[in-house]
DNA sequence: AGTCCAATAT
DNA sequence: CATATTGGAC
């Protein structure tokens, strides 16, 4: 509370854990909305209806359930900016002016590090955090089962990231990560092909081929490319989600499809179950068989 | 030090 | 578009 009362000009938004050590988060919460008027949020890893009630009515700003993804942080500006519409009356759509608001409130996170308004020197360095740390899409097992679906709709040789794309119908998803996609689902396939081929050879060469065998198989292989057959999803699932991406700027991120990193196993894409030899044999559907017509 | 795999480069 | 390489998380 100190230090909000000296820095009282330049905090845009006050971030408050609900279980505050020392100070009783309520109290802080109805001092600030009383005497400041300034944005605060509240968090806590208890969710429910009353507790949230009781921080709502009291003036908070909004409440987030620990623990948080960057996500719901993204937009908290919106709090500083919903209170300069109410104060001014005016800017509302200046697109410039939301920016410079959510540049000053990225800075908070220096100002609690340092309790000094360094933010104006900030201003001009500060850099959107998704510039320094780009998320990776996550292929989750229905988002690979629909890619699946989508090959084999349009055909093994048919398939080609844009058509893929196209048939897919998942909002924000780019060309770009179809083709990533499609690049290393076809080397599966080749892989467990040359496997599926050479089954009767000497073990050594097809389970740990060499770089100069499995080239030379994939060659050979890839004359009897558009033989391979595989098989549709047995539910030939299609369904369209909206999987958030990157650059998303979705103002509610809680269905954010979006992992910090995958959660594949270490055998990389077992979770798929691209391997046919995959013995879970009770309920477990391959997402796709082949044989070597 | 090495693996994995989506992103990015070619 | 296919293929090779990179880079960040593990």
């Amino acid at each position: 509370m100190s230090f909000i009362y000296g820095n009282q000009r330049i905090v845009d938004l006050i971030i408050c854990d609900a279980f505050f050590p020392t100070e009783d988060s309520l109290l802080i919460l109805k001092e600030v909305t009383s005497k400041f008027d300034i944005p605060t949020v509240i968090m806590s890893s208890n969710g429910d209806t009353r507790t949230v009630m009781k921080y709502i009515t009291n003036g908070a700003s909004d409440f987030l359930i620990k623990p948080l993804r960057i996500e719901e942080l993204k937009n908290i500006w919106q709090h500083v900016f919903r209170k300069q519409i109410g104060a001014e009356h005016r800017n509302y759509n200046d697109a410039q002016h939301v920016d410079q608001l959510s540049y000053r409130t990225m800075g908070i996170t220096k100002v609690t590090a340092t309790l000094d308004s360094e933010i104006r020197e900030n201003n001009g360095t500060v850099t959107d955090i998704r510039d320094l740390k780009k998320s990776r899409l996550s292929w989750t097992m229905q988002l690979h089962r629909q890619f699946i679906a989508a090959v084999n709709f349009l055909g093994v040789d048919k398939a080609v990231p844009k058509k893929i794309l196209e048939v897919m119908k998942v909002k924000h998803l780019t060309r770009e990560q179809v083709a990533s996609h499609l690049q290393k689902y076809r080397l599966h396939l080749i892989r467990n092909s040359t496997q599926t081929l050479h089954k009767d050879d000497t073990p050594s060469s097809s389970s740990h081929p060499s770089p100069n065998e499995s080239s030379i198989l994939r060659t050979q292989l890839n004359s009897s490319a558009d033989s391979l057959y595989i098989d549709i999803d047995r539910d030939g699932c299609m369904e369209i989600t909206d999987y958030s991406l990157p650059r998303d700027d979705l103002s509610s991120g809680s269905n954010c499809m979006l992992g910090e990193r995958n959660n594949y196993s270490p055998e990389g894409f077992q979770d798929f179950r691209w391997d046919p030899a995959d013995k879970q044999g009770s309920e477990t559907t391959y997402l796709w068989n082949f044989e070597a017509e």
